[in-house]
DNA sequence: CAAACCCCGTACGTTTCCGTACGGAAATAA
DNA sequence: TTATTTCCGTACGGAAACGTACGGGGTTTG
């Protein structure tokens, strides 16, 4: 199916689907893409880009291919923490999705990577010519409100442990590799707590062989013993995207 | 513009549009009124009773009219918190509107009152026929996200005081009175934190003169120094709420 | 009208995490 | 290489909220 998809959009003159790496462009029809195809931008995603700003209206949706973006609800008062965090398998720009214009959240690169984007007017087109591109991308900010329900959970109920192991586990599901190249600031930014208590929880996530680190940066290397701290506050997300996704043939 | 679509409606048979309380029944056109009416029926909404179980598919949408309803998140270890409420200015089967039939939270009324109700497959065609409907539905559904977003953000960095606050405006919004008929218990869990805790932080609001309280309710006296006690934990969601219901016309 | 139940007030020791702060090590710039 | 910046390790007192529990006063039920 995929190669059958692939070669059909080679007849285009626009990117080839078989280098693209995000799995909504990977998986919609060959028409859909072919909407898209001739607006979509290949682009850097350097870390800390900015790809929204609160109350701003939304420029470009950016399909992401490699990194992470952080999507991260901001306070009058500074207060923030992260709501959630898309990758590979999703899009920015979730409520032009739903008819709105603006972004509410901030969302920036949290791990730098590349994807294509699209001006959002060109999307809002395709998304009015297309039922069935419209259908996948509902499904998809679905998945993502999934998301964010259940980090309003884990900040509700889980311990720091938990939470940052969740952030690690979902951080890793969008990476190709098990480096996880951030500071301890901000990961501490992400789950809004304080940057000794990460140093803190990761020293003794080492100290129990779940992951190694330096600075800058840590790997995982004991993933099953990552899922056990998250315990219940991982997973259900996860399992809600593929079944949303798969059901979107 | 009000008057006019009301009359129009009372040459259909269906609910005549004047008794209707639910605000985007409300201002939803006369024609995507027409479509929804012949299925809407008129429900009491009592205290504590479901109308969305996790995991399982949603058979009716809820339009509300009086009364709160929670949308509660919930593990597979039974940890729980309230992710939105909804009250006269939504419906329930958020899901629906974005093309999934299930439901992932528990949603019950937490505060009984009435409302119309119609089956979700009903629902589904009439978004099927509109994309006027659609687009109001989608612009709700955006609002509840925000909702969702900002509760998230409540729970990671606010105090069980600031929390309580921002929980007993965002139910005064839906209600009539100043009245919230509510055991210290249900605050509880809707917040995830302990009874015990909830107890406390009331007493202290009562002694502010913020509220005054009885054996399973209580009173809001004072809204507006709730609303500082809140700070800037309240008021964002609402906002987008105003802005993104004048946006649809 | 008594029994049972629910709800609230209160208490105490404990856990979790905060705010803050300081110094040293590693990376980057000059 | 040296200076500067960034990042991490660690520490300490304190605040916030937890788990638990007990009793008493309302409210409902039998």
């Amino acid at each position: 199916m995929t190669i059958e998809a692939g070669l059909k959009s080679m007849t285009d003159a626009m990117p080839s689907r078989t280098d693209v790496r995000n799995r909504l462009l990977n998986m919609m029809s060959g028409s859909d893409f072919a909407l898209l195809a001739p607006h979509l931008e290949m682009t850097a995603l350097k870390e800390r880009q900015v790809v929204e700003v609160p109350n701003r209206t939304i420029t470009h949706v950016y399909f992401v291919e490699t990194g992470v973006v952080s999507v991260v609800a901001v306070n009058v008062d500074d207060h923030r923490i992260e709501v959630g965090v898309i990758g590979k398998e999703g899009l920015t720009g979730v409520p032009l999705i739903l008819g709105d214009d603006r972004a509410q959240h901030s969302a920036y690169m949290q791990i730098g990577g590349i994807g294509r984007r699209m001006p959002a007017a060109a999307f809002i087109e395709a998304l009015g010519k297309s039922p069935s591109l419209r259908a996948l991308m509902m499904k998809s900010a679905q998945a993502f409100m999934i998301q964010t329900a259940h980090t309003a959970l884990a900040n509700g109920r889980a311990k720091l442990e938990e939470r940052l192991a969740r952030w690690l586990l979902m951080a890793h599901d969008r990476l190709d590799s098990d480096a996880v190249p951030l500071t301890h600031e901000f990961l501490a930014v992400m789950l809004g707590v304080r940057r000794a208590g990460i140093t803190v929880a990761l020293h003794s996530f080492e100290r129990r062989g779940l992951i190694t680190t330096r600075r800058g940066q840590l790997t995982l290397i004991n993933r099953a013993g990552i899922e056990q701290v998250a315990g219940s506050f991982y997973g259900m997300p996860e399992a809600e995207l593929k079944r949303l996704m798969s059901e979107a043939v």
